[in-house]
DNA sequence: CCAAAAAGTGACTGGTCAGTCATGTAGCCG
DNA sequence: CGGCTACATGACTGACCAGTCACTTTTTGG
């Protein structure tokens, strides 16, 4: 990994990823800010200091691209990398407690992560920003998507196989596992903002109790049985 | 409620609430196709078949209003329907197969409400395109939510007191229940665009089988358990 | 050190649209 | 009927912004 004395990549190509990055971090947070219609080029390129053409030379499909470029490379593969580590060993998940462990690890691991990087949540959070508008938007977020619930799916179906998960669809489970979550962030975000209507939105402000509530709910469903306790909290 | 005698509106009264009612249908039209920002208004006035100064005259805050009025008048009136209707015996959920009943009818009711208004759906899935901008719209959306999830929490905590559900607190498992139902209706919507990436993402088209997979996962749990077969499918 | 190539730049353009307001019109009362 | 009120209207304005391109600056290679 070490490039000092023999850079896979030139100089030139070195610091023209480096320009790359730091527009990307700028529209990251003017995106995360405004949303991506309320945000400007104008405002992207001055806070990335470069002037607005430059941006062009990188992103020459414009918003539309640095918006797809900026959910590939932070919403997308940052779940991705949350979710390869929490199913690091690969036969955790074919024990009960081992399967309970790793898919917690995955909700709690997703939750942090988003949690630390308020802008991407909140790209993440609006990716259904222009659903049913542009057809070939909707399809390219599809199939983003698509990786990311495979990624799941996949685990989900060597539980089921291992007999630790019941017998359900995988793929039907994994968006019910990754809609948990997302559910969950954007109720507490929604509860960020200090709203007047009775009691605070915020249903569990605690990161680690969410992660239990969610895994707990969904190991162990809703339905009272003495017999079955609860084996996280309560 | 017949008004034709003596009406407690007058002729007046009643055109204007007419002429309020087209502009909210042809708003809810365009904003379901074009989303809040690709909306105009001069669109929407040409549907509504009204000149754009008259949308100024019933509702003075633009296209703000206009929205924020279609979002409580149709999302947040319809959602409080379904939850109303399946929730109409209240003594039903204080039996465990009662409470699964009237949950169960909550969801499909939820689903076929918006699988069968699919303007409605978009303007449901997108509430969130300006979280984060404008905290002022954020809370106004919050306080519309805080409603709709109060009816169901109530009811999850009528059911939990009668022992039917497990001790867990009320407002989470609400938010939960809702999580679910809206997190299924997007993977529909955007299973809707045919996507070239590998498999449908379709988790489950039939909104019945959807309804019964959520219900049961709910309920019952993701962990195999051969002394608590599932009630509903498998 | 210079010329040519590559990269950066921001003023400019064309188009869009929310919101306004001067004008038109329909109904109503005296 | 005539004037008065209330409402409807759409051309207009001002702001905004994505994307362009003629020009400047930097880098490279001879």
């Amino acid at each position: 990994m070490l490039d000092v004395s023999s850079p896979p990549v030139s100089r030139r190509e070195r610091e023209r990823l480096a320009r790359r990055r730091a527009m990307l971090e700028a529209a990251l947070a003017v995106f995360g800010e405004k949303g991506f219609e309320g945000a400007t080029l104008d405002e992207v390129a001055e806070r990335a200091e470069f002037g607005k053409g430059t941006l062009y030379n990188y992103f020459p499909g414009g918003k539309d691209e640095l918006y797809l470029a900026l959910f590939d490379e932070y919403v997308v593969t940052g779940m991705e990398t949350v979710i390869a580590e929490a199913f690091e060993d690969p036969d955790e998940v074919t024990t009960v407690e081992g399967a309970r462990r790793s898919f917690r690890r995955m909700i709690a691991g997703l939750i942090d992560h988003f949690e630390t990087n308020r802008s991407v949540l909140l790209l993440f959070l609006r990716e259904g920003h222009r659903l049913g508008t542009d057809p070939a938007v909707v399809i390219r977020f599809a199939e983003r998507f698509e990786r990311v619930f495979h990624g799941v799916a996949v685990q989900v179906e060597r539980a089921t196989a291992a007999g630790t998960l019941r017998d359900l669809p995988a793929r039907p489970v994994a968006h019910l596992l990754m809609g948990n979550v997302r559910g969950y962030l954007m109720a507490n975000l929604m509860a960020g903002a200090d709203c007047p209507a009775g009691g605070s939105l915020a249903p569990l402000p605690d990161p680690d109790e969410a992660a239990d509530f969610i895994t707990t709910v969904l190991f162990d469903g809703l339905l009272a049985d003495p017999d079955r306790p609860a084996a996280g909290r309560a």
